[in-house]
DNA sequence: GATGAATGAGTCTTCATTCAT
DNA sequence: AATGAATGAAGACTCATTCAT
């Protein structure tokens, strides 16, 4: 076999990871073996390591890939004028969960697995952390859009309600993942609901 | 009639929980031996194995009685008179995060091992998702509370409200754990800005 | 099973380093598998591991082992009056080769295994080193004792007379191990012959 | 007709080999891999493998090539008429201490890694043991030749003082590669200062 | 002829669990 | 009841060799 052509190369890498990914959320990230991912991927063991050089390298992979994949479906609601907070959250996590829908796995299940493996893999903590940060100064920017819009007040910590965001849609996940009965819209209608709280205002 | 008292036995089992937890957050569930649990807990591996069967009954019961711990700390927050939605955020997240500063371990973190290990552990997926249902029925409670203090409109769907405030707390756990910059006071205040929010009622 | 007494844990670490010098013996130092070992010594792989936490250390045990018996077996022959060169040549070599004749391993080869492991292992290359140097500083020593018995010019460098007169051991040694066919005796008498040379003196 | 000229295959088969001895020398010869071997040698793996058939191919061939290279220096030594014992031992040690500095390997290390092998290599023990005997064989010719000068005595055993050269000659290889501070004239001095000794003549 | 991707048996090592003492 | 040495089935990873292109 000569050499490959770089799209073979790529498609390779994807037929590893999307094995691995079927793995990896049927039994956890350290419960799957390589001897799993090889089997599921088809290919030899030598092959997989010469594609993924360790499975650490591979977990890293999955989990990036995943967060890549999931600022892709993202993307586009943050830079389209962002409707209320409610309609926002209601459209996040609807991209959320349309991804896991469309693709053979679950983005939410990669998601609370990466969380986990986050603790012990200071690369994939880095690589998370990074993620969620921009992601939240995103957000942040998002809060600044509503203020200017009139949807929240002037005085909003911007930062705040970025954190307040997150924590909703991050939460969604858990909750969807764990007990799989939360809906986009019921986010919507609770957060609705709530918006019209009467709360003394802080100082 | 046994050889040891009820309540060493107790002492015990709790003497290697503590073991197990400490070694759990500092190193994940699946990737903790057997081994660094006895040497943690100063016993012989027979001596262990007598008080917990398995790994797995170890790995459950950690989770488990973490679960506990929360409802103890939260309980009281449920049943005295829940102020604003605001503040009663502020007041969970507090407490989960005061049950991190005063015990040994970081609740926070073990919760999100316990999200990650359920997902291939029935039993342990089972033990959560009922916990965290009946933590969401009280909230739902809660919500009515609030309906009928005129802090919610009466249409408001004390259900979904649940659902967002679990959220919020669920979120504000993976936040605080991943990334270690959110206050409880942070998440009052973000949820004050958000409540001043003007929106389209929904039907 | 409760603790061990020391002279068992001698007794089996004793009994793996000998399972472990049959193979390597048989099979060389990196051809040999840690399984060969395990079966060869009657014990699980998880017994052999807890004795010898890795293959090097086997490795290294073996050969320091095999250093320090031939040590042993040598240092009476220093310690004693040396007697004529040829003959100290001939009593050394005889006690290296009793020595393989006596146990059930041959020390010849075992050493050439070593030098050849030494040169990628730094931690066997000094283990070597410092004892081929120490050996040779008592070489050193005995030529000096020769000087004063008059045996030896009272011009003649020991240090060189030492380099020789290793060099004539471990030459032995290689021979033996590779031809087969050279015993104490021979070397003594092609001393004998060699020492009856017509030389021009050096300076 | 090949479609490769002879000198060319051959040009190739002295580029793996050379390469081979480089790694070899560095790792020794069972921890040099294949793929080390193959990248040294800038080919591909067919090709490499289209010259030399087996990994043990190039191993015997690395190992013999260094024999007939030394063969090819201590020739003209063994032809030329040799001198006293201890220059003619100097003339050899010096001759594979050159080799060694004008090629871009060491022969010495190259040496003690055959020796090792040989205890498992039936092929290559036999090419050795055969390369030592005809060696020693030439080193009994030089002795009868001492003895025609009058630099032996006629009841010289020719064979043992052979052994006694070769096991010089070979331990002077063993201390100069372990230990590296042995020189030919360090060689020549101490064989000189033991020629000067005085023996009880042997019957 | 050459290439280098693919193979897969084999390597070292770990670790949950047991059970003789 | 307690001990901790022993077990042995995996597990991650390697590497000599092949063969489709």
């Amino acid at each position: 076999m000569p050499k490959i052509s770089d799209e073979k190369r790529a498609a390779r890498r994807a037929q590893i990871l999307e094995a691995a990914w079927l793995c990896f959320q049927k039994q956890g990230l350290q419960a799957t073996t390589m001897d799993d991912i090889i089997r599921a991927s088809g290919l030899s063991a030598g092959a997989v390591y010469s594609y993924y050089p360790s499975k650490e390298e591979l977990i890293v992979a999955a989990v990036t890939t995943s967060l890549i994949g999931l600022q892709e479906r993202v993307e586009p609601i943050l830079r389209s004028a962002p409707p209320s907070p409610d309609l926002f959250v209601e459209k996040i996590t609807q991209a959320i969960s349309d991804f896991t829908t469309r693709e053979s796995y679950d983005l939410k299940r990669i998601a609370l697995l990466g969380w986990s493996e986050a603790q012990r893999n200071e690369r994939l903590r880095e690589t998370i952390r990074g993620f969620y940060l921009a992601f939240r100064a995103r957000l942040a920017d998002v809060a600044v859009s509503w203020c200017n819009a009139g949807l929240l007040r002037k005085s909003a910590s911007t930062s705040d309600v970025a954190k307040v965001v997150l924590a909703e849609i991050l939460g969604f996940v858990v909750q969807s993942a764990l007990l799989g009965d939360v809906e986009p819209r019921d986010m919507a209608r609770g957060l609705q609901d709530l918006a019209a709280v009467e709360v003394d205002d802080g100082p």
